[in-house]
RNA sequence: GGGCGUUUAGCUCAGUUGGUUAGAGCGUACGGAUCACACCCGUAAGGUCGUAGGUUCGAGUCCUACAACGCCCA
């Protein structure tokens, strides 16, 4: 047996075959639903995105997500964890197009969307796979019959579902918004897309002309920007309402200089802070979220400048009233070219006052590196906040609003998040209730599914307004398309905020879609891009539209203007679909991703147990999953959310591309083994926000690496070569047995054994126990050190060296033991360092079928605890290694046999006497006597022999041990040591004997507290006496 | 500006409701080819717990202020 394993562990001679192995036997992790009721954990992954290669991030969560599913499957819980790639809307994008760019210098504009499209469909099967791949090297036990991609049709079902319903409630809305708007990509992006730069720009003073100005009033206010070529878009000026400067003239005008505007100059509170330049600022509504602001509270025109593209549209065009002079900017870029341009104008007219350097921040797309510009335009909107009469859940109950649902959730425990802390931030920003903007000026996505169309029926018909001849259009249309099937996948709402009325429709289902698509084709074919096209009434246009829709008009006498009938070319948020990932990985409108009854997994599954995530997604992800769940399912999607740290450089720097400071988890799966990886990352798992991991450079490779990964690597060894020398001690009959049937001889053992067996024994239930508590509390690092101190110290390093004399002796109940504690730890380990565990249980397993992975996961056994022998156990440990110590301090080679005699009390004597091979066996040396303290020792031990007097520790007697080495003693250093001691013995002293003295502490403390510091302090002299005498004893001869 | 977090050995981190002398791994020093493992074994050194106050019989732990760093939100 010895012979086939090599004394060290090779991850990547195992990795592979047992990934295989796992795979066959469970068919790829597969789960199906079981009976109701029945023990399950479920949970879901959060989506890589295919923009890239996974990075540590994925490391640790993957981690931490196998070891939960490992142990609930070990445990014997039905497990399911549904894998998936999410397409990260504009990332993704971004990437492609950027791609395509350097290589192809063509813009998505050349390409045009279908062929855009294509191209990212092919970029996500490459990178896709690649995620899965990596994935599984980590050796994550996913359903990866069960993958879903935020894209594919079950997710798109989901979304059209999600978006009807809440369209149907009235929940989705549009509006005109102030956006971040990417003049590169042109697209908004969200909030959280977006970084800020400290850029040296200049602060600008300009001269704004006072109209109508009275004596003794300035001719001027002056106003500082950074940004002066958005003042072809003031609107107001704004002045503090107590700024005593300015009283007089709130409510007067000023004149925007270049486009001879006139504009009021307001107060306002919030805008302006009177201590900041002149106490005067400009507003420009549309091009400054604080502006757009007070222009709200203020009820100004928000007048845009800007194109899509980032120019000066038509607004940028005007007359100075004072000069009679035209100006005009159209065209021109925006943040550069027109701020230059009016910058230059001013200078001219003597209109700047003052310009100066200024460092300011400046938000820039996270995608395309370019400036945000904000910009108004129209966009879809999800209600978050109260609506009257409220809104109806999935499951029948009321709540005022989306974000009222799921802050309830979170409030009331329904969802607990870990650790606490992170509860608040969920909270506060859930509070703010701030309706989520789902629209994407992209192409890659699902799209917006939405059709449009703008009317302008004739009402002569008997209509009494325009609104309800175009409702009547709209129910004609709805009645065409809708056949019994659909009869309710297809609804509208006739918009008039804007313009002709507009009809909205909203389609359900594809069907619904291809036939609203299909009816679009025939109108557009007569119908004109203007909203002032000619009334679309004579047979001769309809003559391509289909007979229904024929005869709808006809019979009907509408006349209509139609403009293009249209879906939307928006698509949603990334974040629409992944807020529906728990619902649409589980097949949800429907209760399963098909109609199979192995692939019903809402029932059964859903709720899923816990959600392992970043703190950044907490609000974005987080929040929309319990809001979507309970909203269109009626359970909260998740009952945990356990928040992982984030891993930083050694310097407490992100890790980030652009600082070259990331470490791929595939290198470290090539150069340490994956069981490395992942312990090492289960191991920086605390409750701790930020992890550091000093990385370096692998001088071989070139590749980045960590020497903290070391550790990982150097435990699968240590376990690997554990589990060589047991097995090379276990016969045939021992490897056979499973594990259950160890229970009684282990038992018989545990109570009747000797000290070190019965002492393992204790060690690993108690191993066991902290195991399940590590793991209820989410204390990933706890467990690891747990195992590993278990494993290597107690097991190796002690049972396993005292074992190694039995073993010799034919012990029969040792093989017992290790076959135990191996197989034991194996199955500890399990969850967290599957393939060493799988591989060394391969040679263990009772049949060429059983699984590690399969469970059962071990149990704590009350019987097998033993804390008299781990006391025990201890004080031959504190003899061992006090005799240890005096060989090094002494330089006397490991070889010799040293005399050696205790002084002990007379209840450790018999320990001692009991056990003296081992001491002997692991400190080489011989126990000439063993005699109880304040005996004399015969004549050799007198002179030449180095004293250790063991330090008095709560719950240990006093114990000396003493070495007799001929002429090795070094004296001084002896005598250094016992006076270093000595001196700190005298200063717990007086500082107990202090604590004694104070009547507080005596008359408050709890009585155990004062008893055990008297016993403490009473120990404590008599280590002192002894120390004393010792010290007497040394410089004395 | 508001909120949250971190600060403990050279490094990375534990330290649970305040209670007897603050722990681990790595690194360092010294010794060791011992028949599972040198990715190893043995031993040791190394900490006024960020600073200053306060509460308490008692503070790494609770409170206040300050400092440095990080994250989130405006």
């Amino acid at each position: 047996m010895n012979e086939a394993l090599s004394p060290q562990y090779d991850p990547q001679a195992v990795e592979s075959r047992i990934y295989a192995l796992w795979l066959e036997k469970t068919g790829n992790f597969h789960a199906v639903p079981g009976a109701a009721g029945s023990p399950k954990f479920s949970m879901v992954i959060p989506p890589p995105n295919v923009t890239g290669a996974l990075h540590l991030g994925h490391a640790i969560n993957g981690t931490i997500q196998d070891i939960l599913a490992r142990y609930h499957r070990m445990k014997g819980d039905n497990t399911l964890w549904i894998p998936g790639i999410d397409h990260a809307g504009i990332a993704t994008q971004a990437v492609v197009e950027r791609t395509i760019f350097e290589q192809e210098k063509k813009s998505r504009h050349d390409l045009g969307r279908e062929e855009l499209v294509r191209r990212i469909w092919q970029w996500k099967e490459k990178f896709g796979n690649r995620i899965i791949q990596q994935l599984q090297r980590m050796g994550v036990s996913c359903d990866w019959n069960r993958t879903r991609f935020t894209l594919d049709d079950i997710c798109a079902r989901a979304v059209r579902e999600a978006f009807f319903k809440l369209f149907k409630d009235g929940l989705i809305f549009r509006g005109l918004r102030l956006v971040n708007w990417d003049t590169h990509l042109q697209t908004a992006v969200a909030d959280d897309e977006i970084y800020h730069e400290t850029v040296k720009g200049r602060l600008t003073s300009i001269k704004y002309p006072l109209v109508d100005r009275r004596p003794g009033e300035p001719e001027y206010l002056i106003v500082a920007t950074t940004r002066p070529e958005t003042m072809l878009g003031d609107t107001a000026l704004a002045v503090h309402p107590e700024d005593p400067r300015y009283q007089k003239l709130i409510g007067r005008k000023a004149q925007v200089p270049l486009m001879g505007r006139e504009i009021p100059i307001i107060a306002d509170g919030l805008l302006v802070d009177p201590k900041f330049g002149t106490g005067v600022v400009k507003v420009t509504p549309a091009h400054d979220p604080n502006d757009y602001a007070a222009g709200q509270r203020n009820h100004l025109p928000q007048i845009n400048l800007l194109t899509p593209d980032g120019k000066v549209n038509g607004n940028g065009t005007g007359k100075s009233g004072f000069w009679g002079k035209s100006f005009d900017y159209s065209g021109l870029r925006f943040a550069s070219d027109a701020r230059r341009l009016v910058l230059e104008d001013l200078e001219v007219l003597g209109l700047i006052a003052e310009s100066k350097p200024y460092e300011h921040e400046v938000g820039h797309s996270d995608r395309s590196k370019t400036p945000i510009e904000p910009y108004l335009s129209e966009q879809w909107f999800v209600k978050m906040g109260d609506v009257e009469g409220g809104i109806t859940l999935g499951d029948g109950t009321k709540s005022s609003g989306l974000a009222q649902a799921a802050l309830d959730a979170v409030k009331s425990g329904r969802v607990k998040i870990i650790p606490a802390r992170y509860t608040q931030g969920y909270i506060d920003w859930l509070s703010q209730k701030r309706d989520w903007c789902i629209s994407r000026q992209l192409w890659w996505g699902h799209r917006i599914p939405v059709w449009s169309v703008s009317c302008n029926p004739g009402i002569d018909f008997g209509h009494p307004t325009r609104e309800e001849a175009t409702q009547e259009i709209a129910n004609k249309i709805v009645a065409y398309i809708s056949d019994e099937k659909h009869s309710n996948d297809l609804i509208f709402r006739v918009d008039t905020t804007y313009g002709l009325p507009k009809i909205v429709f909203c389609c359900r289902t594809t069907e619904v879609a291809e036939k609203m698509e299909e009816l679009a084709g025939y109108i557009n074919a007569n119908a004109t891009d203007t909203i002032h096209s000619p009334p679309l009434e004579k047979e001769s246009d309809l003559r391509l539209a289909p007979k229904g829709l024929r005869e709808l008009i006809r019979n009907n006498g509408l006349t209509l203007a139609i403009r293009r009938l249209m879906q939307d070319p928006d698509v949603l948020d990334t974040w629409f679909s992944s807020a529906l990932w728990p619902l649409s990985t589980m097949g949800w409108p429907a209760n399963g991703i098909s109609d199979k009854p192995e692939d019903q997994l809402l029932p059964y599954f859903y709720p899923t147990g816990v959600l392992s995530t970043a703190r950044e997604i907490l609000t974005l992800w987080v929040a929309r999953m319990v809001m979507f769940g309970l909203y269109l399912h009626g359970d909260v999607p998740f009952k945990q959310v356990y928040i992982h740290a984030v891993i930083q450089d050694g310097q407490g720097r992100p890790m980030k591309k652009s600082l070259g400071n990331g470490v791929d988890p595939v290198d470290i799966i090539e150069s340490h083994g994956a069981d490395a990886l992942r312990f090492t990352l289960a191991g920086m798992a605390t409750e701790t926000q930020d992890i550091r991991l000093p990385v370096v450079k692998d001088k071989a490779t070139g590749k980045n690496t960590s020497p903290r990964f070391d550790s990982g690597r150097n435990f699968a060894n240590k376990i690997w070569n554990a589990a060589r020398f047991i097995l090379s001690n276990l016969d045939e009959s021992h490897r056979k047995h499973e594990i259950s049937n160890f229970n009684s001889p282990i038992i018989a053992i545990a109570q009747s054994g000797k000290l070190e067996d019965r002492w393992i024994l204790s060690r690993l239930n108690q191993t066991v126990r902290a195991t399940y508590e590590s793991l209820a509390q989410f204390r990933f690092a706890d467990l690891c050190s747990t195992l590993y101190g278990f494993f290597w110290n107690d097991l190796c390093d002690w049972y396993l060296e005292i074992a190694k004399a039995r073993l010799q002796q034919k012990d029969s109940s040792v093989p017992t033991v290790l076959h135990y504690c191996l197989q034991t730890s194996l199955a500890l380990l399990h969850p967290v360092m599957p393939f060493i565990t799988e591989e060394i249980f391969t040679r263990l397993a009772p049949t060429a079928e059983s699984l590690l992975l399969a469970g059962p996961f071990p149990e704590y056994i009350r019987e097998l605890d033993c804390p008299r022998a781990e006391k025990e156990m201890d004080l031959l440990q504190r003899i061992i290694r006090a005799i240890r110590d005096i060989r090094n301090q002494c330089n006397i080679e490991s070889k010799k046999i040293l005399d050696a005699a205790v002084l002990v009390s007379a209840h450790d004597r018999a320990i001692v006497v009991e056990n003296r091979t081992i001491i002997e066996t692991l400190s080489g040396a011989t126990l000439r006597e063993i005699k109880e303290t304040g005996h004399r020792l015969s004549d050799i031990f007198q002179k030449d022999t180095v004293r250790v007097i063991l330090p008095c520790l709560p719950g240990h007697r006093q114990t000396d041990v003493q070495i007799h080495v001929s002429g090795a003693a070094d004296r001084p250093a002896q005598i250094k040591k016992l006076a270093q001691r000595r001196l700190e013995l005298e200063k717990l002293i007086a500082a107990g004997k202090a604590r004694m003295a104070n009547d507080g502490f005596i008359s408050k403390a709890p009585p155990a507290v004062v008893q055990g510091l008297r016993e403490q302090l009473c120990k404590q002299e008599s280590e002192l006496t002894a120390i004393q005498q010792r010290l007497t004893e040394l410089t004395g001869a």
